[in-house]
RNA sequence: GUCCCAGUAGCUCAGCAGGAUAGAGCGACAGCCUCCUAAGCUGUAGGUCGUGAGUUCGAAUCUCGCCUGGGACGCCA
């Protein structure tokens, strides 16, 4: 805990005690105490709303019960300067802030550390994301859901959970064999022999290609082989191929898993059947129609799902049950599925197969991830795995840079539709809001490499006590606000929460820079404590960006 | 028909564990570089928070209805 949440801390408990003292409630009814920084500085540093919500407990009217809190509040805890009541019966703490510059030595200190917190209790969380269809390019769907998980992954790891990324590869069922059909066809047609698509066959540029490369390094080779023969070779060479470009693309947008997860393993180790038993036993299974059912609708699905077809193949919700009781079986106390908004009506059937299974339904937490539309030159662009015109993550990343989409994914909460305006986002404007945030970087960088060539590095000894301008302040309380801004990005699962920090903190150091001068060649004292103090931002906004996998640059 | 998401400034969006005069960027307008990076800073203008009711001391925020836009509802994956 640093020192600004100390301070809270402390102050939470002084209006609590009051409370007590003033025999406005008790231990028990006490309303959960509410501090809160106001957006209006003429409001003080915090401010509580204590006395509106004891209104009702104590029958009396707020700005009464204000006064009997004050008069009976322990000012001696914490750094208050004076306090007021004001406006419905808010009660406005004005804080001595000299207390915050202990917050320079913390950061420095802490390094790449600081911001970590121990809210997540090292509760053991799984996240799936991605899981895309090894059967083609990510596109821009695929773009934002990995660059949501994984700065949700980074965040809650930094809030101090034990986080595991995990991609569920789905290479079993009818899309491999569609793939596998697919690469025939453009084998075939890369030989110059006219031969068609099946009918739901992938007709990205990608497929195309491994056609034409397996045409120039074999030649006809394969075209003598039986159809069955060739299906597997193209299957297994298909799959091959898409996993190891799926896996460089991911790497290429910082993004790692700790897990690949395979489909046909659940076929292969008999993790299906058992799944299927553990239902039956609970008897949540049942025969109808010559399929095998499985009854989702006492437990809040429309209807109850097939498990078993007809034909007696599984439908794609069995191995997904299988894969979802490994995973609990795995020690995993919490699931995140990030799921594009398709799949969302798909969430109640996966909830209660879980509760089938005789597991909190709630172990697992779905985040969808919302529709992004592409728009160039004005014009809306479709993305369809089906016609191969979709735009690819790869193409994006290209034509935008990493660092700009990785943002720009991070900066919209996840469950909302995305209009991504091409143009806009290629121009290096300062429309552009993470140049914003590196150009503070950049700048406080320059700043330190000027300072130490005359000698001054941050992090000496330095009297801090000369730290106290309104900008100096409003800077230190920002950077004491990280920690908060992390706990409550992961508890609500909301990476964008991030951004608007890392926004914060940089257009307080643009303003702090505007305002105060740094290096001050006629007082050494002072610029010994302003670098330490811009150090510390500059490894916050490190920090921050690191959580949402954008880089930091020295120099712009 | 059922379900999900959205509707907040001209545009793109925050705010939604109910709190003070609803915020930011872009765009518009007016200023700031003999000075550490002007990709910056400072200020002005701009809003019936889709709509109607309800809950209460208080609603953009919670509940219900309605309107508009997008999406999902397979023995596909």
């Amino acid at each position: 805990m640093n020192i600004a949440e100390q301070v809270q801390t402390k102050l939470k408990e002084a209006i609590k005690e009051a409370v007590i003292k003033a025999n406005l409630a008790t231990e028990e009814n006490i309303p959960m105490c509410l501090l809160e920084t106001p957006r209006d500085k003429a409001h003080g540093d915090y401010s509580t709303n204590m006395a509106m919500q004891l209104a009702r407990i104590a029958k009396k009217a707020p700005r009464a019960i204000a006064e009997e809190l004050i008069a009976n509040f322990d000012q001696s805890k914490a750094s208050i300067e004076k306090l007021e009541i004001a406006g419905p019966g808010f009660i406005n703490f004005y804080m001595n802030n000299s207390y915050l510059t202990e917050l320079i030595p913390t950061i420095i200190n802490a390094g790449e550390k600081y911001g970590e917190t121990t809210i997540g209790n090292h509760q053991k969380v799984q996240v799936e994301f991605v899981s895309a269809n090894p059967t083609g390019d990510l596109h821009l769907g695929h773009a934002r859901g990995a660059a949501v998980g994984d700065s949700l992954c980074n965040i809650l790891d930094k809030a101090g959970y034990d986080v595991s990324r995990e991609y569920y590869i789905n290479d079993a069922g009818n899309q491999i064999n569609n793939l596998a059909l697919s690469v025939d066809a453009r084998y075939f047609q890369a030989l110059g022999t006219d031969k068609p698509m099946p009918e739901d066959g992938y007709h990205g540029q990608d497929i195309i290609g491994i056609g034409k490369r397996l045409a120039e390094e074999f030649g006809d080779k394969f075209a003598a082989l039986s159809d069955e023969e060739r299906f597997d070779t193209f299957r297994e060479y298909g799959l091959k191929y898409e996993m190891e470009k799926l896996k460089q693309d991911l790497e290429n947008f910082r993004v790692r898993f700790d897990v690949w997860y395979s489909e046909t393993s659940l076929y292969n180790n008999g993790k299906i059947d058992q799944a299927l038993k553990a239902l039956r036993d609970n008897g949540h299974i049942y025969e109808e129609d010559g399929a095998t059912w499985l009854r989702t609708t006492p437990m809040g699905d429309d209807k109850d799902r097939v498990l078993i077809k007809q034909d007696g193949s599984y439908t794609y919700l069995t191995p997904d049950i299988a894969y979802h009781k490994d995973k609990l079986e795995r020690g995993f106390e919490k699931l995140i599925n990030i799921w594009g908004a398709d799949h969302h009506g798909y969430i109640p059937r996966m909830k209660a197969a879980i509760e089938a299974l005789g597991y909190e339904r709630d172990a697992l937490e779905v985040e969808i991830i919302q529709l992004v539309h592409l728009y160039k030159d004005g014009e809306k662009m479709k993305m369809s795995k089906r016609t191969g015109k979709a735009v690819t993550m790869r193409e994006l990343v290209e034509e935008v840079g990493l660092d700009a989409v990785r943002y720009f994914f991070a900066m919209r909460s996840a469950d909302t539709h995305l209009d991504f305006d091409l143009d806009l986002a290629v121009s290096q404007s300062n429309e552009n809001p993470v140049y914003y945030a590196q150009y503070a970087h950049a700048r406080i960088s320059s700043i330190l490499r000027q300072g130490a060539e005359q000698g001054l590095v941050a992090g000496d000894a330095a009297d801090y006590s000369l730290i106290g301008a309104e900008k100096e302040v409003e800077l230190l309380k920002k950077l004491g606000e990280f920690p908060q801004a992390i706990a409550e990005a992961a508890q609500k699962r909301i990476p964008h929460r991030i951004t608007n920090y890392i926004y914060d903190l940089a257009s307080a150091f643009h303003s702090f820079y505007n305002a105060e001068k740094v290096l001050d060649p006629e007082n050494k004292q002072k610029t010994q404590a302003r670098l330490a103090l811009i150090k510390s931002v500059q490894i916050t906004l490190r920090n921050a960006l690191a959580l949402i996998g954008v880089s930091a640059p020295e120099k712009m």
